[in-house]
DNA sequence: CTTATGTCAGTGAAACTGATATTG
DNA sequence: CCAATATCAGTTACACTGACATAA
């Protein structure tokens, strides 16, 4: 019987994950608070700024959350007149959503503040190594992916 | 005035991290729950098999959480008899938590299931890679703590 | 006096599962 | 019939702030 492989908190990447990010959206989250924005409704806003039109599914797939937990974002957003939806459906079922011109302005803003702290994340790096990093990472979570 | 700078999602590494942290955690809630275990109270038991004894305040510091959230996890172990604490502080006010026999038994399965997982997330990467990333993982924590 | 800890109270944004209706 | 979408309902495990008492 082969000896069962244990976690080892110093040398585990899952946990210096867990503490990156965990860091990463402390800060965040006070820079956005001034702002009056969540993490998750600011992963929100910048996925439209990116995918102008697209439905709540799939800002549910983009923010790695279930549908009916964008949906809760998306109607804080909605009240806020930060992002529009048309009432009926253009096509299908999918309700397509766009940032308004105040949800742009405060993207901007947002988009701002968070580049920075990334910025000030990879800041220790060398140079090249935030763009391994990344592809690394998404490595990681490619190898993670249930294969169906 | 200098552009502001924004946010691009295909360079992103702080996209990349959630992305990764995402696809991590599904997968250790998925082999974490059969036996009846959620991701935190995982990372509880853990952090107490490795350091037996410390308090619930030092606890929630190695989850990165407030102590009161670390509570409500710590309650749910101590009344399934995985952890035990003295009823009145040895020293202090600090009430050192340890696993109990059914606690460390349950441990050394999710810590069996969880060790797995990250082998996987790993194996797209080559020798030496993973203790870079680990390293790069901290250094990116560390350039984001607050100075006080 | 200051700091760290534990604990009680209250709140809340997100996350989930489950079910239903509609459209292509 | 089937897959994807939206939505309603209900639940809940976390996570937060705030406040207080206590011990070093």
């Amino acid at each position: 019987m082969p000896p069962s492989p244990r976690v080892d908190l110093d040398t585990s990447v899952g946990y210096a994950l867990r503490q990156t990010v965990a860091a990463l959206r402390s800060a965040m989250d006070a820079a956005l608070r001034p702002l009056g924005l969540s993490v998750p409704q600011y992963a929100c806003l910048e996925l439209l700024g990116h995918n102008p039109g697209i439905s709540s599914a799939e800002l549910a797939r983009g923010a790695f959350v279930t549908r009916q937990s964008m949906q809760t974002v998306l109607q804080a957003l909605l009240d806020r007149g930060l992002l529009t939806r048309p009432p009926t459906a253009p096509r299908g079922r999918a309700l397509p959503s766009r940032l308004t011109p105040a949800g742009a302005q405060l993207l901007a803003r947002a988009s701002g503040v968070v580049a920075e702290i990334e910025h000030r994340m990879l800041a220790p790096l060398p140079d090249g190594r935030p763009a391994q990093l990344r592809r690394d990472l998404t490595a990681c979570a490619t190898a993670l992916q249930p294969e169906p």
